[in-house]
DNA sequence: ACCTGAACACCGTTCAAGT
DNA sequence: ACCTGAACACCGTTCAAGT
């Protein structure tokens, strides 16, 4: 890698964190022009939005995937996915635009079934539960992803009367039988 | 009204039908062009794109509410609200964007906690389950669609293998204690 | 009253030409 | 090998001018 493709590289990814913090939307046009980069330098190094979106969060997918990892050692795995799902939150809350992260990370390939880095991490926490009859058994990774979807359209003055307890409702929901 | 207006009005909403049903998304500018109107048109008669769907989905809602007022005289909450759903899921899949019109038409101001026509229906069958002890209290109608929005999600061909199952696992968290 | 369509300020994406 | 920036085909929104 040139050293200039490397400073380019950065630069984007800044730019592209710093419109993701205080806007909201990802502007392509905008974050090469904040990061004082030709249009075409942007889709050299990121494929498409999503690839950039990506690469802005690699540092939280994996604190997600070392804490999941973690919580899934642990002796209660309700608790564990409980206070997984707060980590999942507190991101999405400051960093938007990462549930699009978290959710490639998690199954990459939805057809093909495939999963991410993250995808194995939180079947590993899932697993962990299943086998001590926590959860349901017919659930899996993206199962909990999906249902964590409803995060984005939660505002910010209704965020913390609301999603500790939709985060209940959520684990309640997998737990097994009834 | 003017005559012409009526008409201009009917085409508008047949072609932004037309193209959510097919497309997904929902150009303005497309909306316009296959309406045989001018943009400005458009814009007199829909104040913004969540106007346009809300009114084209008007139909969608009236059944959801009514459905939802019905299953809160059943005698069985849980299941009245599963098939509630249910429902809705059917909606979901074939209308695109019916979730936005959904969403709005049950809390139309979140900051203010105004409901609307589906969001009173909603809590009406909630209401329902909660005097029978089959739901828990501290749940509103907001909560119940925001853990729908996992639908928008999912796509076509996971979707019998994994909504059934998500909706019960909903259904179950909402219960009371545990 | 209502409609039209040009005008404005933006997009995303590509690709020849440059270093 | 990598970068630039013009070019293309689109957007959403507004508003003077028309009927």
């Amino acid at each position: 890698m040139r050293s200039d493709a490397e400073r380019n590289r950065t630069q984007i990814l800044d730019a592209a964190r710093a419109l993701l913090v205080d806007d909201g939307e990802l502007s392509l046009s905008k974050v090469a022009r904040a990061a004082g980069v030709g249009q075409g330098t942007l889709y050299r190094h990121f494929a498409d939005r999503e690839a950039l979106i990506g690469a802005v969060y690699t540092a939280e997918i994996d604190d997600l995937a070392l804490l999941a990892h973690q919580m899934a050692s642990g002796d209660d795995a309700v608790a564990g996915l409980r206070s997984w799902l707060a980590r999942l939150a507190d991101y999405a809350i400051v960093k938007r635009g990462v549930m699009t992260a978290v959710s490639t990370s998690t199954w990459t390939d939805v057809s093909a079934g495939t999963r991410g880095r993250l995808g194995v991490a939180v079947t590993e926490l899932l697993d962990a539960g299943q086998d001590a009859g926590a959860f349901r058994e017919d659930v899996d990774a993206r199962d909990v992803i999906l249902m964590t979807w409803f995060l984005t359209q939660v505002t910010r003055d209704e965020w913390d009367q609301r999603v500790p307890r939709l985060l209940d409702v959520l684990v309640d929901g997998l737990r097994p039988g009834s």
